[in-house]
DNA sequence: TTGAAAGCGCTAACAA
DNA sequence: TTGTTAGCGCTTTCAA
């Protein structure tokens, strides 16, 4: 039943070191011999023993994926990709939600990777602008990628999207179809990445003449009650924005909630965006327009990110950009006047 | 800065057999030799390597945890459920999302356990009641703890809820508050667990003495696309029911917008009930009266279940039971009459 | 109740 | 290009 590397040697008639140069696709084997042992390994079905491996190399082969992100559906994406990446490498995940707002954070931190001896991490929003929990990592000299940093983005390796010009182009979408009278929700001030998504707001009424209306500015905290506050202040008077771009999709579902309420029809009277594309969006009525993030391929691309740095122990900040994408459903129309 | 079993040893001054005892904590140790090594390891953050420890005890102190259940929501709250009983007892977490309906999906895991060398398993939904997966891992000898199956509940320890009680519960509510007309969207054929919520309907009914409409009972398969179409079959009709009960949020969510669509208004002319709150019922509007699930505990509870197998090497099929709690919202009204 | 010694299966350093 | 040897840090006999 277990089969070990003394048995592959043993069968394909080499040294034990022949085989764990094989195994571990290291140089300096002549193709005659790496036949044989992979010969041997894929008669045997060998599968080299992590435990043995760790313990002699020092590694883990463990990868640490630490979120603090209360999204389900983004987390769940971000492990499938990281996923992806990691079996692809032979290597495993260890899952750390934490809690970011945590005093205690940092040290938790620490001594999971110290305990389970990871190689590496992946920090997703909002842990990945946390300093303190940079300053351990840089501390232990540990490697570790980012996902949509929005702080010193130089001393790591890091992965990033659109956001900013994706909001951007919602906007244009949004004037184009006659709006100019157009509310924004703030995200989050604690999640950075978040920010981006107004400047794109701010850029597109900018670049087509039209002047921010102070009024309709609204910060948002992400969450469905927050959008709810929000989206009351703005529709609650006869002047009110003809459309309404949300920072996420939970408070542009607050906001299309609030609209019913009010007996506001949507998109006639009121056009609403949100941003992620979260499984809500399809659900709402109407549908939702938003914004969808590349959020699995950027998690494989993290993993990509760091596992090119274990390899070969550099550290340079390497940025990637992926692009996100318009979502156009039913709840944005042209403006009513 | 790696303290080793060596260090406490000498610092405590005895055997590193004697440390090993104290830390596995294994009996025949007198409490002041226990206190000493305790205090050394205290002293010198003593944390075992557990590369070390399962290659020489052969154990991973890993556990899996194995979902193909498309709910990012479920499958979080079972996660952190999990996690929480594993870092109580210092185990380890390999999550497995898979894809049930690959038929290679068998070989997958056996390739898995034997590679992680797994001490044992988590099933959940709609992985539960996968009698090839079932078998192999009986085959295997591996310990294993279900949650929520429905089927040969006697070769496993497993965790339930009282999904049908919590179904004729609501249907209860929904008769109490004069309906008698009562539309049911049954959940995906795979998923069993989800019929128990159609047998709960079934026999508030049948208890109230209200008799079972065949054409208000419509098969979904748990999507909100399929809920959408058992909502327009029900709703089309001048002669609809005047509450549908859905086996779960997405499909309830659905019946939402059809009735919206149909300007249909809720809960004035029909009630809507869903099943499993998730995020998305307070996100509807009105918000969504539905069945919550102790997801997390049952979670929690599996993986007690398992880590007890693990120590006691027995395999009593025990079965434990959290129960659901009925969320009453704003989509529930009294019968128009 | 405690300890000594022999591995677990692999990698790393060095030799050949 | 290949092999030999010595551990990695722990658990498991078995003996005291």
């Amino acid at each position: 039943m277990k089969v070990t590397i003394d048995d592959v040697a043993e069968l394909a008639q080499v040294s034990i070191k022949t085989v764990s140069r094989v195994v571990n696709q290291e140089p300096n084997v002549r193709p005659v011999t790496r036949d044989k042992v992979l010969a041997a390994i894929a008669q045997l079905n060998y599968r080299p023993n992590s435990s043995a491996r760790s313990l002699a190399g020092n590694r883990s082969y463990v990868l640490g994926l630490l979120y603090g992100n209360p999204s389900a559906n983004y987390v769940i994406d971000v492990q499938v990709g990281v996923l992806t990446t990691c079996r692809q490498h032979g290597y495993d995940l260890l899952i750390h939600p934490c809690n970011y707002s945590d005093p205690d954070i940092t040290i938790e931190i620490i001594e999971l990777i110290h305990q389970k001896r990871i190689d590496g991490v992946i920090l997703t929003p909002p842990l990945t602008d946390h300093l303190p929990v940079l300053d351990a990592l840089k501390a232990l000299d540990l490697p570790f990628v980012r996902v949509a940093p929005t702080l010193n983005k130089n001393i790591s390796p890091y992965v990033e999207t659109n956001d900013g010009e994706a909001a951007y182009q919602m906007t244009a979408r949004l004037i184009a179809s006659g709006h100019t009278d157009i509310g924004f929700i703030c995200g989050h001030p604690d999640h950075r990445a978040v920010t981006h998504r107004y400047e794109g707001y701010r850029s597109a009424l900018q670049d087509h003449g039209i002047p921010l209306n102070p009024h309709w500015i609204k910060q948002g905290l992400n969450s469905f009650e927050s959008g709810e506050k929000c989206a009351r202040e703005l529709l609650q008077n006869a002047r009110r924005p003809t459309a309404i771009f949300a920072a996420n999709d939970e408070m542009a579902a607050a906001v299309m909630m609030v609209a019913h309420q009010y007996g506001i029809k949507i998109p006639a009277e009121l056009s609403v965006a949100g941003f992620d594309d979260t499984s809500v969006a399809h659900q709402l009525w109407p549908a939702l327009t938003t914004v969808r993030q590349p959020v699995q391929q950027m998690a494989e691309k993290a993993a990509e990110l760091l596992l090119g740095q274990l390899k070969r122990k550099d550290g340079q900040a390497v940025g990637h950009v992926l692009n996100s994408t318009l979502i156009m459903r039913d709840s944005v129309g042209p403006a009513a006047r």
